[in-house]
DNA sequence: TTGAAAGCGATACCAC
DNA sequence: GTGGTATCGCTTTCAA
């Protein structure tokens, strides 16, 4: 059996009190019994047992991590991230995969409940009434999703897709397409919403295309997809005004030409799942839209469509640029490199840590920065 | 605070003993009021505190899961394997990221012992010693490596060779390369034994060449590299044995030609890291050696090297062949694609849990399977 | 400064 | 069948 603190006190000569007190409260207790306690109890490879300690005092020194799935490889950062500094702190990490299944995401915290300090929940798809349920019964962090009532970490994405937008338009792209994710995806309508604030565009100047995995013949399949929403601007039927499809270059980051007013055609693709297979899916789609630069959802999918592109023998960026979103190890081994919009993810973890073992109801937002690599050049080669 | 089971004993009218036994033991309570506590139960959301439990049962329901490093797609995985089986069987999950720190791994490991039933420890390099005096401490299953005194999952790595040289040796190579993982890697050692196995190559017909990453003109960083250990057959000085390097094809499961009998020069490079900049730091060492074919430790380094081949133009596979360990999600991704030798993973997860959860001193070992893709070639173009 | 004892939430044993 | 109660390992009053 394991050494208990009955162990240590019996071997100390002492009360089991004052063996606590010398591990946990040290100036409470003489310097020579302390001393002599805490030598019996290294001795004894005594570690305090958490569960029962967080019985009493009512705090387990343990977190929760929610993670849609692992195997995306924008998470493995996160949870690094989270790792890293609940160790400083000294808690240890419940990791949960709800493999892209958010039914079960509430299941699996009330699960953790009671033998966690609070959860750590990336969840871009649970409906937001449930969350706020479960906000309410125990300290929660959302990562990458914000509502109202729980603390959040999340990004500038609007700032990221300006560098984005700003970069292909430096680059002399006028007709961008957008590859969507998850129409029920957090993330997907901030990035829509930022893109079409972006461009300015209006639903006029809009094209669109439908589309949905596995079922590419079914025009019907992801309704509303592409079609104004109440996020953005309303519609607007004729002309678009000089207002609604510029954008200033100058804002960009990247160092484009100051001042610049460009008129761009923003092509808004259908939602496709948030993997490689999504990208590939998409790819010749795109093609057909004769837009010259890509914007993915996320790195996979736009590795999806690099993929796509290499094998019908399309030259990336000189027949099309590509960029993803999130920057993910993958994006930097491959030829040609992916251009992405980082999200920061350790720190995106540590801030949901710190949030948790210090709560303030705050929606921090971290900064997020245009990467150009190789996939992204000239318009018209 | 929340609900105990004081509170649905007050408010079903009974005792705490009862509400356990109508929870846990149902048929030995009356169905009548058995009901009556469940129904009160879930209107109270009540959920029993396993924490609670664990003290006095002994078991805590909770699993712990140690790797070296999330970020490594080859983690992952396993990881979703133990969380898959986890969960089926009720249990939660701790895991710790140990950022490749085999030296902070026993500590992790003991801080969580209290906390679960056992750990599944993916631990490639803690020292063999400080492996079993942990083992004996707390029930432990290892994977992907294997220890006197410890359960363990791992992978017929010489089947999984022999098919890889097989295949390559199908495809008429003759001047194979390995780059080598951590010299003090388990999975590296195993890797280089099985190879000079199934190349049954002597020391005199094995050509060396050493490397370290950071420092190419250090011949002496790794020493030991390239040179014959106790681990493969004893070193011979004179002409080769024709047994000695001499491989039959038909021993392979790609259905190369049968009977047929090729000498193999095997040439062992040094030791990466295993990661990508490892196989991007051995590329050009490699085409130095002018071998025909090239096996990296794992998928990453494989990555690496396909990187920098097609940074300097070399064709792949006209060029080189290029073949990896692990099958990682990525290696689908890249062009070409990559050959590579398929480990289970999610499968070794869930037979790690299992060997958990029923408690056998065996050392379980999962099929390989060759997978070949468009990085591996005919010889000489 | 130290010890005795209550109590955290749940289970298991022993009466009834 | 059901209830009372000792118990798991630990922390925290309360006295001494």
């Amino acid at each position: 059996m394991a050494v208990t603190i009955k162990d240590v006190a019996d071997a100390a000569g002492v009360s089991v009190a004052t063996v606590t007190r010398a591990l946990s409260q040290p100036d409470k207790v003489r310097p020579a019994t302390r001393e002599r306690v805490r030598a019996v109890a290294s001795d004894l490879g005594y570690h305090p047992n958490r569960a029962a300690r967080g019985l009493i005092t009512g705090r387990t020194g343990n977190l929760g991590l929610i993670v849609p799935d692992l195997a995306n490889p924008f998470f493995p950062g996160i949870v690094k991230g989270v790792q890293a500094r609940a160790h400083e702190a000294d808690h240890a990490v419940f990791l949960a995969d709800t493999d892209e299944n958010p039914a079960a995401e509430a299941g699996l915290v009330r699960r953790l409940a009671k033998q966690v300090d609070g959860v750590v929940l990336c969840s871009p798809r649970m409906p937001e009434t449930e969350l706020r349920a479960l906000a309410a019964e125990i300290p929660m962090v959302l990562v990458y999703r914000r509502i109202p009532g729980a603390p959040s970490v999340t990004a500038g994405f609007l700032d990221g897709m300006r560098q984005a937008v700003s970069h292909l338009v430096a680059l002399g792209h006028r007709r961008i397409a957008y590859v969507a994710g998850p129409r029920t995806s957090w993330a997907n309508r901030e990035r829509v919403r930022s893109l079409r604030g972006v461009t300015r565009s209006s639903a006029f100047s809009r094209s669109s295309a439908s589309a949905g995995i596995g079922r590419p013949m079914n025009e019907g399949a992801f309704p509303g997809i592409g079609r104004p929403t109440n996020e953005g601007t309303s519609p607007r039927i004729g002309r678009p005004t000089s207002e609604g499809v510029s954008v200033d270059v100058g804002v960009s980051t990247t160092g484009g030409a100051r001042d610049e007013v460009a008129e761009i055609e923003l092509i808004e693709m259908g939602s496709v799942m948030p993997q490689f297979e999504g990208g590939v899916a998409a790819a010749d789609r795109i093609l057909a839209t004769r837009a010259t630069a890509v914007i993915a959802y996320n790195d996979l999918v736009a590795l999806g469509l690099l993929h796509r592109f290499a094998a019908r023998g399309i030259a990336v960026p000189e027949d099309i640029s590509v960029l993803g979103f999130d920057d993910i190890p993958l994006g930097a081994m491959v030829h040609p490199a992916l251009t992405t919009v980082a999200l920061p993810k350790g720190p995106a973890g540590r801030a949901a840590v710190d949030l948790l073992l210090t709560p303030q109801m705050v929606n921090q937002q971290l900064p997020t920065q245009l990467i150009v690599r190789a996939s992204t050049g000239p318009a018209g080669g």
